[in-house]
DNA sequence: GGCACGATTGCT
DNA sequence: GCAATCGTGCCT
């Protein structure tokens, strides 16, 4: 019985918008101790770059989103609303920032609560920013290629509205027709 | 040192 | 529709 490996960082490093589609369909492993949780990826969202208005790189290599200027494949887990956990998974070469935020997750092992969206993710997942930095690999959170996704569907990204015209590009990206996508429209 | 605000969520 | 809650960023 074939065991599926960790997604390798060249896996990553690539373009932001290329990794955001390929994470689609693939699976999210967070292992606590013996315990192990899993789901399959069905929305994600690119940032890239500081010039994006919405990206958080653009407070600079020195600022919270600082591991998005290191190399791909490691996490990145920020505090939202002095509440919230989001995670993303680091893209692109050495010192160019760039990330995928993890929006969606359909169940499928261990999971507790529900999977849309991307706090509701960290809190069943116990994801938080113990874990930003880290490598996407063994012992305790990384992702397993899966089965290959139908269709992408592409929209505006959410809650970045403050960002202008950056807000108004379609990087956002969903398996159309999933349930644990957090939201079925491309607006708002 | 102070203050406004957010890649969200859940309750009214 | 809106409050919760706190680290970060930017201004004084």
């Amino acid at each position: 019985m074939p065991v599926a490996a960790p997604l390798a960082r060249e896996f990553y490093e690539r373009e932001t918008l290329a990794v955001a589609q390929a994470l689609l369909g693939t699976i999210l492993v967070r292992q606590i101790g013996a315990e192990r949780r899993a789901g399959r990826v069905v929305e994600t969202e690119a940032y890239v770059g500081a010039d994006d208005l919405a990206c958080h790189a653009r407070t600079g290599p020195g600022g919270r989103a600082s591991v998005m200027y290191g190399p791909a494949g490691v996490a990145y887990v920020y505090l939202i609303y002095g509440m919230h956990h989001c995670l993303n998974a680091v893209t692109e070469r050495d010192g160019h920032p760039g990330a995928v935020l993890i929006r969606g997750l359909e169940p499928i092992e261990g999971i507790v609560g529900r999977t849309d969206g991307p706090g509701r993710i960290c809190k069943a997942l116990e994801i938080d920013r113990r874990l930003n930095g880290l490598p996407l690999a063994p012992p305790e959170l990384w992702f397993e290629a899966g089965r290959p996704v139908e269709a992408v569907a592409s929209g505006r990204r959410i809650g970045v509205d403050y960002a202008g015209e950056w807000a108004e590009r379609p990087w956002r990206f969903w398996i159309p027709g999933s349930r644990w996508v957090s939201r079925e429209p491309s607006r708002r």
